[in-house]
DNA sequence: CGGTCATATGACTGTGCGGTCACATGACCG
DNA sequence: CGGTCATGTGACCGCACAGTCATATGACCG
């Protein structure tokens, strides 16, 4: 936890310091970011981060929580209209506002890539939970799904976690790379709101991949590929 | 390129030493990773290792060298018995081999596993080869799945690369963590020839899957999940 | 003004690293 | 034997790091 004099700074000063610290963390693993090159930026001195944060892993941790709340914020931002709304709709839906994420946040989203794949001093401690989270919510889609008749029943369901969450996770990263797209040159304004069409038709397409490998096609409740994009009623 | 010392070395100390770097590589990254740690396993002197290679990175590359070579010989080792086999098939076996690397040199696989996903400080030097290597090989395989009407022509070639190579590459680690297996528990000989027969079912599930998912419905060149598991000659 | 107190400072400590090099060892040879 | 040469050695160097602490600053107050 931050001290209090951390949450006493000025607003510009404090939002510099966590700037600063989410660029090293973003450009660095864990291990590899150092506090002295974060004061050398901020032209601060080293003692006084120790004032702000008990040491490098309070100040880690507290970033973490920062991408995790926005995260969780976004999701549950992403309201299904209808309960019974067919999950690769609603899973549509739930790519879309992640990739948002990706490309608001790209410095935020690259720190919780790390997060996810760098090896912490403390990987058990908070990182875990973050998969953990993730893991869990698709479960859940995938528990409604098969309930519901949109997965095929005969899919091992652990095997469905897997395969929604493994796509999910790596699509941003297969999206800038797409767009021949550095996500260390974008921050907050962005230049490929003019790709937006070509991303829109690859998210349709990956949504009707997962619900043609993974979809009921018995139950007549997950149209085939001549329906292709125009399920979603966001459209 | 390690020096000709290197190769002079006797057989067991000179396979003593590779087994102690790749441990080492295998359980941290490789600015963690600690030449001052793999002399004390090893019990020689700091100043031998530098007798044998040139420095810390020489060492790594060579290792990875090694990767590369028996992760190839091992690919090329799997033959399209019929140039006209249906490539999810062909697929089917490639990752079955691929798995079979990562249970019989769970270390070595850790390694190649870190080149991909960790920062190094010579990313571009030949990491990205790997990744490229990997990714080219599964194009053309997309590429032959296209040109044989195996793959549903409507199906963005990159993002079928994409889904196949995403889901290749962590598949691995899926099926440990499903098996409850450690993979620094086992190396060689290993508990869990008893899952086989879980293994080869999710196996089929994935490929069915990705056949269900990219596979061309129209051309009846790809049988539907009906015959799951069944297309494949050797079973 | 002097006094106080939250905050800022940067020289300093201890640690571990990659890499070096002057020297030791010992097998082999004439 | 002495001499040679490939190989082995570990104290040592320079460096970067996380974290400490005695000291400095300056806003505010009575």
């Amino acid at each position: 936890m931050p001290t209090q004099t951390f949450f006493n700074l000025p607003e510009a000063k404090r939002q510099a310091l966590l700037d600063a610290a989410i660029d090293e963390f973003a450009d660095n693993s864990y291990n590899h970011a150092s506090i002295s090159r974060i004061v050398a930026r901020l032209g601060i001195a080293k003692g006084s981060i120790y004032q702000y944060f008990q040491d490098k892993q309070d100040l880690y941790l507290y970033l973490l929580d920062l991408v995790i709340q926005e995260k969780l914020a976004l999701l549950h931002g992403v309201q299904s209209p209808d309960p019974q709304m067919n999950i690769f709709a609603f899973l549509r839906r739930l790519l879309r506002s992640s990739a948002d994420f990706n490309f608001t946040r790209p410095r935020l989203a690259q720190v919780a890539y790390r997060a996810i794949y760098d090896d912490l001093p403390f990987h058990d401690e908070t990182i875990a939970r973050m998969r953990a989270a993730s893991a869990t919510y698709i479960t859940q889609l995938v528990e409604q799904g098969i309930s519901q008749g949109n997965i095929a029943p005969e899919v091992d369901p652990e095997l469905a976690v897997f395969v929604i969450s493994t796509l999910s996770a790596d699509f941003g990263k297969f999206i800038f790379a797409r767009l021949g797209v550095d996500p260390r040159t974008l921050d907050g304004e962005n230049p490929l709101r003019q790709h937006l069409p070509e991303i829109e038709q690859l998210f349709d397409q990956l949504v009707t991949i997962l619900e043609q490998g993974l979809g009921n096609r018995q139950a007549g409740a997950t149209p085939g590929r001549e329906s292709q994009g125009a399920t979603d009623d966001t459209r």
